[in-house]
RNA sequence: GCGCCUGUGGCGAAAUUGGUAGACGCGCCAGACUUAGGAUCUGGUGUUUUGCGACGUGUAGGUUCGAGUCCUAUCAGGCGCACCA
């Protein structure tokens, strides 16, 4: 019979399941490990190979840390609301809860045929009320918190009214919408209504009309990590900007705490690069420009202060407020009908199209340093979102402040020495300063010549700041997140409108559970689907939803209409696994102080600026109001490569059904088309698999080479429409969940993006036949000795138990399962038979191959589960070599080769290979310079 | 444009602090056992040469007794950010 891997594995996930091995509790007296996946998304499709690699190389890493005597976490759930799922229901016309379900139930079956040790009492889905009840909560929490710039820290509400009625604004530092001044005596004269929209200014969510990315075809809002070159990431459709009221999260609050985590985290260098280019942090200075004859002010942001005599003509962004203001009746149609213009324009169109627009506003500003007149223009190429939405424009210094002078013949004034400007700008921040005003401007006392750059910018960033010119800013390109959809499967907002003023239901009346309606399809308008649930509004005095018809705006209000976006349910998944089941908090005190954070987190790196932003900043607000003990997430992160398709192709010569084999197509007219990867097998088509695959081939013709068809190949993204999705479950069918488990490993490194390529499965496969032929004969009778084993044995086991412990920490695990290979190796030609041996193995195996393992340590009489187990030490005493070999080199080159005792001191071997007739013969009369004895490896003879 | 990462056989890939390439697997070649084999086992397999040997880690230099590994320049591929002032 021999190894009848699909008898084994079923009999073994049985087992599991039915005596809970991998239920784990809190439990004090061991030593914790959190190994987490990032939640799939139960998207129609199912899953395909290149899913599990993630999931296969954290169970490797829980398994093995649970045989080292840790407590491992390691759960498993689904990320089942948001935009993916929905769109799937849409497209298959059945309503998203349904589909939900179906493809849930799916990947279960699927996961669950491969032997991950996931404690499926923990599971979770977002769409969920027992878990949305917790993210509402959260939402709820933000609502009712700002963030304290001087604590660097966020605090309940209360503290800021308390702050606004003593101080009034002048008390206050928070992060907040715009800067706002009022006395606390304005504020306490303020009504109820007055004092929640300003509130809105400070809140952590708030409620705020900005332009957002609307996407009519998804019929909603988009965060900016949604968007890509200016299309949905999900689906590709066009995206413009539109003033919207939309609910936004704070992010921003927290861009220098989340820049400066960075530096404690265990995470890729390139990740935590993009994360900071995506925070983006830049240092600056704001300056503060009067309007000549007008008693406007304006406030722009530069980081070339150092350039201020080099401004030639000021700009604003065409959605700046200032426009308005500063237009001039002359130049008022010319204005209106350039904002027009760039307002039709969707982001994409603005990106492929830069050439050069803009339009004079009539109004001229005061260089607050030298008094001179500065023109201010509007251009859409100053963005409304970053800085103040004006700058100053120096045409020298700036690639896009020179295009734009060229193009509208506007003075270009060269500041530092050497510098050559006729032909492009000087961009590069270095130099010797010139062109300081001097006789023109004696008032101004601000001298940069002779200055380098950087000198020139700290020397005006003083001298602005002592003269009350504007202040020294640190500006960030991380926005705030918008946080409404105009979608269906989302978590419902937990907020009445009272007086048109958001108001957070109680928290004990959480969850608002999502409501069923008749038509939940989105609407290019933007009219939010749960617009047409009945029972949609909230009874204030009894504390419950109830029928929307009963609205009177007393004591019966409208529900928000909006729902959340994807990255809501995903933001704080982990803390949940700690404790699941809990009705009373997000997490219990006693589970969140056992498990702290995540130990080893496993996922795609294209959640960098996603669900790895939100996600940090969802955990660092928890921490400040006392939930999450830690202030990072995730400690380490292991980003695991894509699995690319390997496509197979045939050749057909053009207008027959006759194909041709790959080396001779180029002698023929040919039209390569797709085949299914599966009925290819080390590029030979299955010529009758093929004739039955598709009808239109049943009569096919085929041109050999070597009576064989060679199908050509190309590596693409797995996919439906290439055919060279390999499921699975067609893989653990044919060989095993074992061969699968290790063949994934063995494929290359972890973080490495790979094709796939089931040819080479064979070798994995024979490696686990090979291994049960060590211990059973062929009537499968267990053939195992208790005799001692020899020193050649001890030396195999113990090198495979010292790269084991070695390698598995750092996620070497393709040259771990080559260890393995290279251990059956020598083993079985030792003809190894020594239970003290072979026991060892399969313990070491276990976290790759856990069911083959169960069943041999079953027949070897264990009555515990292998999972149990205790990981071998390695002892160095069997590692030790009797004699080694040296290579003897001449100017490092090598001539031979001499043995040496394992304890030969240096002296011993110089001597010895001095007195080699070999070193004698080449040596000759040359006179040795030096000699270098490298330990066992390498005795260099230099001459 | 700025930043990050990666370049090693026919293929996936190994290579402690620089220590004298290509482990392991696939594929290929030869042999054995077979009526047969997409089975199993054994041996071989970087290039070149009959052989000794020579040459080989994208390219060109450098440091060193010795470089896949360190430094400089350059090329190619991938990723991130990008009218961010």
């Amino acid at each position: 019979m021999g190894y009848n891997f699909n008898a084994i594995e079923q009999k073994w996930q049985k087992y599991w399941k039915e005596n809970k091995t991998y239920r784990v509790i809190e439990n004090g007296d061991k030593e914790k490990f959190y190994v987490l996946n990032m939640f799939p998304y139960p998207s129609g499709a199912g899953l395909h190979v290149g899913h599990p690699l993630g999931y296969i190389a954290s169970d490797i890493f829980a398994r093995y840390k649970r045989l080292n005597g840790f407590n491992v976490l390691n759960p498993m759930g689904y990320d089942a609301y948001g935009l993916p799922a929905e769109q799937y229901a849409i497209q298959t016309g059945q309503h998203p809860a349904i589909t939900t379900e179906q493809n849930i139930k799916r990947y279960r079956e699927q996961l669950d045929k491969i032997g991950f040790c996931f404690d499926w009492e923990r599971e979770i889905r977002t769409c969920d009320p027992e878990y949305y009840h917790w993210t509402q909560w959260a939402f709820i929490k933000m609502f009712n918190s700002y963030y304290d710039n001087k604590e660097n820290r966020c605090k309940p509400i209360e503290k800021l009214v308390e702050k606004l009625s003593k101080e009034g604004s002048a008390g206050v530092d928070a992060a907040c919408t715009k800067e706002i001044e009022i006395s606390a005596q304005q504020w306490n004269s303020m009504s109820w209504k007055e004092k929640e929209e300003t509130l809105m200014n400070w809140r952590i969510a708030f409620l705020n009309e900005t332009m957002v990315n609307w996407c009519p075809k998804l019929g909603t809002v988009l965060a900016n990590d949604e968007v890509v070159d200016g299309v949905s990431e999900r689906g590709g459709y066009p995206v413009v900007q539109k003033k919207m009221k939309q609910w936004c999260l704070r992010v921003s609050a927290y861009a220098q705490r989340m820049l400066d985590g960075l530096d404690k985290i265990d995470w890729t260098e390139s990740l935590k690069e993009t994360q900071r280019n995506w925070i983006g942090r830049s240092e600056g200075t704001e300056m503060q420009f009067h309007v000549k004859e007008s008693d406007t002010v304006f406030t722009i942001f530069t980081t070339r202060a150092d350039t201020i005599f080099g401004v030639t003509f000021m700009v604003l962004a065409p959605e700046s407020e200032l426009v308005a203001k500063l237009t001039t009746e002359a130049q008022k149609n010319a204005v209106e009908e350039y904002i027009d213009r760039t307002k039709k324009r969707t982001e994409r169109e603005r990106i492929i199209d830069r050439n050069v627009t803009g339009v004079f506003t009539g109004s001229y500003a005061i260089n607050p340093i030298t008094g001179e007149e500065i023109p201010v223009w509007v251009s859409d190429y100053v963005l409304s979102g970053y800085g103040t939405g004006a700058i100053m424009a120096v045409p020298a210094h700036d690639s896009r402040d020179y295009a734009f002078a060229k193009h509208f013949g506007i003075e270009i004034r060269p500041l530092i020495e050497g510098c050559d400007v006729s032909e492009e700008s000087f961009d590069a921040k270095e130099g010797i300063m010139k062109n300081s005003p001097t006789a023109t401007f004696s008032a101004c006392k601000l001298k940069l010549n002779g200055l380098t750059v950087k000198e020139a910018i700290a020397a005006t960033k003083k001298y602005v700041t002592e003269n009350n010119l504007g202040r020294v800013k640190v500006n960030y390109r991380l926005r705030d997140a918008i946080f409404s959809r105009q979608r269906y499967w989302g978590e419902p907002f937990p907020i009445y409108y009272k007086e048109g003023i958001p108001c957070p239901v109680p928290e004990e009346c959480l969850p608002i559970e999502l409501p069923d309606v008749e038509k939940f399809l989105p609407t290019e308008s933007g009219e939010p689907p749960l617009g047409h649930a009945k029972i949609w509004a909230w009874d204030s005095v009894n504390n419950t939803i109830c029928d929307k018809e009963k609205i009177d705006n007393k004591t019966i209000f409208p529900l928000e209409l909006n729902t959340m976006p994807g990255f809501a349910g995903s933001s704080a998944y982990y803390l949940r696994y700690m404790d699941p089941r809990n009705h009373t908090a997000i997490v219990s005190e006693k589970a969140d102080n056992y498990w702290q954070n995540v130990d080893l987190y496993v996922g795609g790196t294209e959640h960098a600026t996603g669900h790895l932003i939100y996600s940090r900043f969802w955990n660092m607000f928890l921490h400040d109001i006392g939930v999450s003990v830690k202030e990072e997430p995730f400690q380490k992160l292991v980003n695991q490569g894509m699995i690319q398709g390997r496509s197979n192709f045939v050749y057909r010569i053009k207008d027959t059904n006759t194909f041709v084999s790959y080396n001779l197509a180029k002698d023929y007219d040919v039209t390569p088309l797709h085949v299914d990867v599966n009925i290819v097998s080390n590029d030979i088509l299955d010529i009758e698999a093929f004739r039955s695959w598709r009808p239109e081939y049943a009569n096919a013709e085929f041109i050999l080479e070597n009576e064989k068809y060679v199908c050509g190949w190309a590596i693409e993204k797995m996919s439906k429409s290439m055919f060279n999705v390999v499921n699975p479950d067609t893989i653990v069918e044919k060989y095993g969940a074992d061969t699968l488990r290790l063949y994934e490993m063995f494929l290359g490194p972890v973080e490495q993006s790979k094709p796939w390529d089931t040819n080479g499965i064979d070798g994995c496969h024979r490696f686990l036949r090979k291994l049960w032929n060590m211990f059973f004969d062929k009537d499968d009778n267990l053939c195992i000795s208790n005799n001692e084993p020899t020193k050649e044995e001890l030396k195999s086991i113990h090198k495979l138990i010292k790269k084991t412990t070695e390698d598995i920490p750092s996620f070497s695990y393709n040259t771990t399962v080559s260890a393995f290979m290279i251990c059956v190796n020598e083993l079985s030609s030792l003809k190894c038979n020594k239970r003290a041996i072979l026991e060892q193995f399969i313990i070491l195996l276990t976290p790759f191959a856990p069911h083959i393992c169960e069943e041999i340590w079953e027949a070897l009489g264990h009555n515990t589960t292998v999972c149990d187990a205790k990981w071998p030490m390695y002892n160095e005493e069997y590692l030790k070599e009797d004699t080694i070999t040296y290579t003897i080199s001449f100017n490092g080159k090598a001539r031979f080769t001499m043995n040496f005792a394992a304890d030969a001191g240096k002296e011993e071997i110089e001597s010895s290979v001095l007195a080699n007739e070999n070193t004698k013969k080449y040596l000759e009369d040359k006179p040795v310079k030096k000699m270098i004895v490298v330990p066992k490896k390498i005795v260099n003879i230099v001459f």
